[in-house]
RNA sequence: GUGGGUGUAGCUCAGCUCGGUAGAGCGCUGGAUUGUGGCUCCAGUGGUCGCGGGUUCAAAUCCCGUCACUCACCCCA
């Protein structure tokens, strides 16, 4: 038998109603606040990524699939959207229009990563994108659009908003030596994890979950305490604009950010229904980005959300109307022909209709029509065709009715539509 | 890449310590109800015990190896 392969993943049943629950949100939502949707390859040279994600992050460094094309060219699958995203921007020059340029994108990435609960090999993200603006309102309204999106799905109940504010190329360096500078005096109470850190990147250790790292990081200075003027009035703005659209947040100064390109604004949405893997969706400035990978010197804000954690949450929740199907068909003897005519002038009219392809006794159909939760049964026998009519049963409440053919729309009308 | 846990029926799992006929619940099929679902009762169907090797008269059970899944770390959505 064949396996998948680890990591990936069938996704299907119960499960898939939630996706497709969640997807006509992403597209609903985008639109309303001005996102047209952009698809980006899933395939791109790997440079791309290494450019625009950064070669020293472990994304690029250990989890990309990567591979040699017949051309020689390195190829990768994306492991996240904002890199492509920007790759098109610039290559399709769409900076030059004027104004700000928004775009959202949904669909899998790949991360070379054990799999472990709420992290997947294959993983789903929707994300929007904001170029050609630096203002803080811009901030605030990719941040409302995301707690919005949480509030469609039905579950701003289980998550948090954090933001922090990480600097700019201006203020962070300044910021990072202080904040060595205090990790060296007790570098000997750090763990193993920490005290390479200390090296890499040391603003990660504020982030560190081990007890004694904690406590030693409470006391460490914070990047909020040390922006630059600008950087400071900025994040003063965000603030104010989103208590002005009635946005609840948290300022959590110890957020950090393991892409290169974020400046400024960083914030995410945080469950603690799990045990790892809590962030469900996050994002940040990104005002370097475009210049990095080649076009003009345009600021971009924007967020991502792991579609396979929200689904996680939301089966914890019983938050998605169940599936029913309008009709079951149910035909007792050899009268499939004339009854694939009338189940097929109902499926014209809009409803939903099913049959069992075997045909076994109206008992066992019976039982099925109940296994696919349909609203009605249709029974149609001798009985009934001699009649030239249908036997409508409510199968909640029990009830049938014998309803002649020229009726059968009319009365599926008022039963079926609200 | 590192560490822990688990692999037995379609699903959830018991049995393994102390070797001796492979089990339960749910599901599925049929019947009680010959044209009527859900509830109940009855019967039936269903497993190379992950795979390979070893020990033994005998292995789901003990030993070795291997693969897979899973949770966590690193890191991330």
């Amino acid at each position: 038998m064949y396996k998948k392969v680890r990591g990936f993943r069938d996704i299907f049943g119960d499960e898939i109603y939630y996706w497709n629950f969640i997807e006509k949100i992403i597209y609903d939502l985008s639109r309303r606040y001005g996102y047209s949707e952009y698809k980006i390859p899933v395939l791109e040279k790997a440079e791309v990524f290494n450019r625009g994600i950064g070669s020293t992050t472990d994304i690029v460094e250990k989890e990309m699939f990567i591979f040699k094309d017949k051309n020689d060219d390195f190829l990768a699958l994306r492991p996240e959207g904002t890199a492509g995203m920007v790759r098109g921007f610039v290559e399709n020059k769409l900076y030059a229009i004027s104004g700000v340029k928004k775009y959202f994108y949904y669909g899998p990435m790949f991360r070379r990563e054990r799999p472990q609960k709420g992290r997947y090999r294959q993983f789903y993200q929707f994300g929007v994108e904001a170029f050609g603006s630096a203002s803080p309102v811009l901030d605030s309204e990719v941040i409302k659009l995301l707690t919005d999106f949480f509030k469609e799905c039905k579950i701003e109940d289980k998550l948090k908003l954090e933001i922090n504010s990480i600097g700019c190329p201006e203020c962070r360096p300044l910021y990072k030596d202080k904040l060595t500078e205090y990790f060296e005096t007790s570098k000997d109470e750090l763990c193993e994890d920490c005290r390479r850190r200390l090296n890499t990147n040391p603003m990660r250790i504020l982030d560190c979950k081990i007890e004694s790292c904690k406590a030693i990081a409470e006391k460490a200075p914070v990047m909020i305490n040390y922006l630059c003027r600008e950087c400071a009035q900025h994040f003063e703005s965000v603030k104010t604009n989103l208590s002005n659209m009635n946005v609840s947040f948290e300022v959590n100064p110890h957020m950090v950010r393991g892409l290169d390109y974020y400046v400024r604004t960083a914030f995410e949405m945080v469950t603690d229904e799990f045990e790892a893997n809590s962030t469900v969706g996050a994002g940040g400035r990104y005002d370097g980005l475009v210049k990095q990978l080649g076009g003009p010197d345009q600021p971009g804000i924007g967020f991502a959300v792991g579609i396979d954690r929200l689904v996680g949450l939301m089966e914890s929740k019983d938050v998605i109307p169940q599936y029913h199907l309008d009709i079951f068909f149910v035909l007792p003897d050899g009268l499939l022909d004339e009854g694939v005519k009338i189940i097929n002038n109902i499926r014209e009219k809009g409803y939903s209709v099913d049959m069992d392809f075997d045909l076994g006794s109206v008992k066992s159909q019976m039982k099925k029509a109940n296994r696919f939760k349909a609203k009605f049964a249709l029974i149609f026998g001798q009985n009934e065709l001699d009649k030239k009519s249908v036997t409508i049963k409510d199968m909640d409440k029990g009830n049938q009715e014998l309803v002649p053919f020229s009726r059968l729309m009319e009365k599926l009308s008022i039963k079926l539509d609200k």
